[in-house]
RNA sequence: CGGGGCGUAGCGCAGUUUGGGAGCGCGUCUGAUUUGGGAUCAGAAGGCCGCAGGUUCAAAUCCUGUCGCCCCGACCA
């Protein structure tokens, strides 16, 4: 390609509304432009990742055995309907009327449509298993789009559907499914960790999320320094920290005044108890019961294992007001002594003795309070969000430490829970009618990119990995008035390209600085210099984006060079 | 939806407090000189100041409404 030609409008500055790096990096180095919010167009470099990507996955997917299809994005209601899903998605489902007004949805996931689609043509244990995928855009109408597209309202996606006459069958699958995942981020040559994930909305016992490590990821990870586990926080159960049975004494309980001190905070500086020696006290609301949970002063709920384990569908904080009507206090003095609703505190609640918390009165607090004397819970669970340094909950031996990712995948079992709904059965070798039993397996194409970004830059732009950028090797002429450099240039394209090999040749009347400044910024991963030192000697010059080291090459050796580097 | 902020040239912004000339930097176009890390000089083009209504002799500026965008929270690949 040549750069006079190439639509590949850079920037100077940073677009004001990119927070994270990759949105800017991408906006400035004309990979993408927004069209709206959650929404963006693919220019040509932007566009070519995006299909190197794809053609990742496609391989992977097509060599564990899957087909590749593809559904419409515009579905009918009624298939929603009768998955259930039509009211359950809510808000984030785009909706439209046709003009009979009849409804549709733009599809967030196509787990309806598969299954319908098995349903209505497969019915025989003899046509199974069966791995469909697709690769396409799709719809879901976030709350708050944001961080480019990390977080689009439409974006691209690989949604693999396995179909299965058994458990075992879909054990396999999803095996498969999992090695697949494994080369293909490999492949992308990205820093990634699988971790144990919370199932969540879609259903299904066990999960998995690849997670891409960001500094700036929205996932909260987990792992082990000693052995391999690791897991998203929203899962990682937490162990009740090793009761050191302390000879402590047992102390009376005291009311103590605490005007105008509500949190954890006020009470450690008022009193100099720390926040471990503290209870905190949170009101919640679970289809429409209200319960206390309780855990240590400097713990923070995780309120997905507290809906794990009230089994509930909706759960949300109990506001100020409700918090007044049912307790008879505000935020900020509730305690488990002399709870009316049902109180559930965490692991770590029992081992401590004389801790202080809310005395359900505004201004009051009590001190010395210890559970079994002072107030017997409904329940002891875990409840509290994993953090550094906690046991692990495999080996026993190691400490977790936390890291940051990206979630780029997730592969679910779901069983038979759409199969069921949707009536997707098959005959048994008895003849007998059974559900399949599925799984679902997704990749976010257009986050990958943005993940890939984030991981591999530096102050002056991207930095590609080879296997995704949209052109291999950049060659720029210093001064492209200069004859000589031109030719050599030319050549060296020539020679590149009947190779195979995706080259851009800088051919525009700029400085070299604009040139090489705007392929730092573009992340191309070999970069040729055609200059006069060089040229005198019969050489040119080879550097890697990732390396600082220039190497000087004669050019009859340039094309096998880059032929190495690529194939390293 | 709750909280915060912003809409002025393609991009980044000033001007709004205290009403009266629509400006700056980058980019774009023309010409000249330049040509190894985002050149210099000279000239030029480019604006429903988000939109609608109101106040006023006069509105980018004040008032009302509305739309859009960004950030923080709940959601998620």
């Amino acid at each position: 390609m040549r750069a006079s030609e190439l639509f590949c409008p850079t920037l100077r500055e940073v677009p004001s509304e990119a927070e994270v790096v990759s949105h800017q990096l991408l906006v400035r180095a004309g990979f993408i432009r927004k069209t709206t919010a959650g929404v963006y167009t693919y220019l040509p470099l932007g566009f070519r990742v995006i299909k190197k990507i794809e053609e990742i996955v496609r391989e992977e997917m097509n060599r564990a055995g899957a087909q590749e299809l593809l559904m419409p994005i515009i579905q009918p209601a009624e298939l929603w309907q009768k998955s259930g899903r039509w009211d359950i998605y809510g808000d984030e489902m785009f909706r439209l009327t046709d003009r009979h007004d009849r409804y549709f949805a733009l599809g967030p996931t196509h787990e309806e449509i598969i299954t319908a689609i098995v349903d209505g043509d497969v019915h025989s244990y003899r046509d199974l298993p069966l791995l469909l995928y697709q690769i396409q855009n799709k719809y879901r109408d976030e709350i708050r789009p944001r961080f480019g597209l990390m977080r689009g309202r439409e974006f691209i996606m690989k949604d693999l559907y396995s179909f299965d006459t058994d458990e075992e069958g879909l054990e396999i699958s999803y095996k498969k499914m999992y090695e697949a995942y494994t080369r293909i981020y490999d492949r992308l040559n990205l820093k990634y960790r699988v971790v144990e994930a919370d199932p969540g909305a879609i259903g299904g016992n066990e999960s998995h999320e690849f997670m891409v490590l960001a500094n700036n990821g929205e996932s909260q990870i987990v792992y082990c320094d000693n052995c391999d586990y690791s897991a998203n926080v929203e899962k990682a159960p937490c162990m009740a920290e090793e009761m050191q049975e302390t000879d402590e004494e047992i102390h009376d309980l005291e009311k103590i005044h605490t005007p105008g001190q509500k949190t954890i905070q006020d009470i450690a500086e008022r009193f100099a108890i720390p926040r471990r020696r503290q209870v905190k006290t949170l009101i919640y609301w679970a289809d429409g019961e209200l319960v206390a949970v309780c855990l240590r002063g400097d713990r923070e709920l995780n309120e997905i294992k507290l809906k794990n384990i009230l089994k509930c569908n909706q759960l949300f904080m109990a506001d100020e007001q409700l918090v007044k009507q049912s307790c008879g206090a505000g935020v900020g003095s509730l305690g488990p002594v002399g709870m009316d609703l049902k109180v559930y505190v965490d692991l770590e609640v029992p081992a401590m003795k004389n801790f202080t918390c809310g005395a359900n009165e505004d201004d009051y607090h009590f001190m010395n309070v210890n559970m079994g004397r002072d107030f017997v819970p409904e329940g002891v669970v875990d409840i509290r969000n994993a953090v550094e340094g906690d046991q692990c909950p495999v080996c026993r031996q190691g400490c977790l430490k936390t890291a940051r990712g990206i979630e780029v995948g997730h592969i679910f079992k779901l069983g038979t829970k759409y199969s069921q709904a949707m009536g997707a059965t098959f005959l048994d070798k008895n003849g007998q009618e059974k559900p399949m039993v599925m799984g679902c397996y997704g990749i976010g194409i257009s986050r990958t990119m943005a993940a890939a970004v984030e991981q591999n830059n530096d102050e002056n732009g991207i930095i590609w990995p080879l296997s995704i950028a949209p052109y291999q090797v950049i060659i720029i002429p210093v001064n492209n008035r200069k004859t000589e450099q031109m030719d050599t240039a030319e050549f060296i394209y020539k020679e590149l390209r009947k190779r195979g090999i995706e080259t851009i040749i800088d051919d525009r009347d700029e400085r070299a600085g604009v040139k090489f400044k705007d392929a730092d910024l573009i992340g191309i991963p070999i970069k040729i210099t055609v200059g006069p030192k060089s040229l005198q000697a019969n050489q040119v010059e080879v550097k890697k984006r990732w390396e600082d080291k220039v190497e000087m090459l004669d050019i009859s050796t340039i094309t096998e060079k880059v032929i190495d580097i690529i194939n390293s």
